[in-house]
DNA sequence: ACAATAGTGTCTATTAGACAATATGTA
DNA sequence: TACATATTGTCTAATAGACACTATTGT
C-alpha cells in the first residue's frame, strides 16, 4: 500500500507552516577549556533568558548563507571555514512561539575579543561561557539550547581526530602546541606531545605547512616553536 | 555591534513561513549493489517524475516521528534503527510550489519485496534503482534529490566503519559474509574475508553476537556459516 | 646554571594486511 | 572426488604509545 503526501491537491499552501531559525554554536577554546557564545535576550517573551545566537531564515537565502549572515550580524564573527551544519530541531513545543524548525550550524573560532563581541542591541549581554556548565546544567539557556551545545560538543570529539576542525579554534599561524591543545580541551585529557606531532605530520595530505617564523617564546622562555599556517587546498594535492 | 534577531515584535508571524517536509533516503543493497527507493509522483505539479518519498512536518509530531511515520505510510517499511538525520536544504528556489525546507533522512533497510512496495495510491509506481544511476546522472530527479541521494551515500561511506549501520540492510539473523557484502557495496571494493572477519569480531562492545544455528549453503555447497544476530544494548555492556 | 618548552630517537605493543591452510558442506 | 564457502593460522608491515634524550630559549 504506497501512497505518496499529499493527496491530490500538493500546493504547500494546503499544510502547515513553520518558523525556520539557524541557531549558531559558536566555540572557542579558551585556557584549555571549550567556550560557547551565549546572548541574553531581550526580547518580549525570552527576556533576561540566556541563549544561543540565531535568527530566522529569509527565502531568498541558503541556510549556510544565513547562518553566516547570523553569526556576522549578531556576533561580528566573518564566517569561518568551519560553520557547518550539523543537526536540525523540530520538537513541538520546544518554542512556545509557535512552530519553529531550528537549523543548528557549529563554528569554531579563535578566542573572542570581548570587546567586539560585547553589549548593543537588542541583547543586553553577551558572554562566552565554558560548555561545561551548560552540559552539567548549572548554567540554564532558553528553549532546547542546551541539548544543542551537548550535541553540537558530541560532533566536535566526533570529528576532531578526522577532519582539520581543530584548525578552526586559531588565528591564522599557530605551532603544533596550540594545535594539541585544541584537542586536549576536546579530548578532555593530555596527549603526548611526541606522537601527537608525529602523526599530525605524517597524514599524506597535510593540513598545514611550516613558515619560515618562529613563535615568540614567553616569559617563561622554551625552545622556541616553528609557526604553521593552514595548507592551501592547491599544495594539499 | 551585538543585535538579536528579530528586533522589537518578536513574535514569529512577522516572519517569513516555510513548509516542512522530511524526505526519507531508502537504502538496500541487492545484488552487491546499492539502491535507493524511488516513487513516481502522481500530483498536478510533478507528475510523472520520479522523487524520493517524504511529506509534511506535522506541528504535533518529532523529526523523527515524522520520519518514521511518511516511512511506514509510502513504502509499508516499519521504522527501522538506523532512521537517522543527516542534513537539512533549504535553498530557494528548490521546490517550485513556494518555500520549503527539506530535513533528510536516511534509512538502512533489507532488500524490499516488490510485492509489498508497488503499485496503489497517489504514486503511480514505486521502484528500487541502483545508486549509481542517479549519482551518473543517468536517472533525472524531481527537486534537488539527486543531491540529496549523494550526500546520503557519503555519510554511509563515512559511518560504515565506525557505527552498525550495515547490519541496517540485513534481516534479523546474517553471516558474516553477509555483513561484508553490505561493506563492499558501499566501499565498492572486495574486502579480504579473514581480516574483516576478525576486526569484526574483536571490536570490545561486540556488535553481533552468534546464534546456534548455522545457515543452509547453496546449491553452490560450502562450509555452512554460523547466523548471527545484533547485540542487545544489554549485552553490548 | 636552571627551568621551560620544542623537537627527535627508540623501543614495544597493537593493529592491519596478505595469504596459506584447514573445516565442512553440495553435486 | 571436485568444488565452493567458512573459518583459523601465520607471517610481515604499519601504526600507536610510552618515554628517554637533545635543542634552544628566558631568567
Amino acid at each position: 500500500m504506497l501512497r505518496i503526501t499529499p493527496r491530490g491537491n500538493n500546493d504547500t499552501r494546503a499544510f502547515p507552516r513553520f518558523a525556520v531559525t539557524v541557531d549558531i554554536v559558536l566555540l572557542s577554546v579558551v585556557a584549555g577549556t571549550l567556550h560557547v557564545l551565549l546572548i541574553e535576550r531581550a526580547d518580549r517573551t525570552h527576556r533576561g533568558m540566556w541563549a544561543l545566537p540565531g535568527g530566522f531564515k529569509k527565502p531568498d537565502e541558503t541556510l549556510d548563507e544565513a547562518a553566516s549572515r547570523e553569526l556576522l550580524e549578531e556576533t561580528n564573527v566573518a564566517a569561518p571555514g568551519h560553520l557547518t551544519q550539523f543537526h536540525s530541531y523540530g520538537d513541538p513545543g520546544r518554542d512556545p512561539r509557535g512552530n519553529v524548525v531550528t537549523v543548528a550550524y557549529l563554528a569554531a573560532v579563535p578566542p573572542l575579543d570581548n570587546r567586539r563581541v560585547a553589549g548593543g542591541g537588542d541583547a543586553s549581554r553577551a558572554d562566552g561561557v565554558p560548555v561545561d556548565d551548560v552540559v552539567r546544567g548549572r548554567r540554564k539557556l532558553a528553549f532546547d539550547h542546551a541539548r544543542i551545545i551537548r550535541d553540537a560538543v558530541d560532533h566536535v570529539v566526533d570529528q576532531i581526530d578526522r577532519t582539520p576542525i581543530a584548525l578552526g579554534f586559531l588565528g591564522p599561524t599557530f605551532t603544533i602546541t596550540d594545535i594539541r591543545r585544541v584537542h586536549e580541551a576536546v579530548v578532555g585529557e593530555p596527549l603526548d606531545a611526541a606522537n601527537f606531532r608525529r602523526r599530525l605530520l605524517s597524514v599524506d595530505r597535510p593540513i598545514i605547512q611550516p613558515t619560515d617564523r618562529l613563535n615568540n617564546p614567553g616569559t617563561d622562555g622554551g625552545r622556541p616553536a616553528t609557526l604553521y599556517r593552514r595548507a592551501s587546498a592547491r599544495s594539499r594535492r
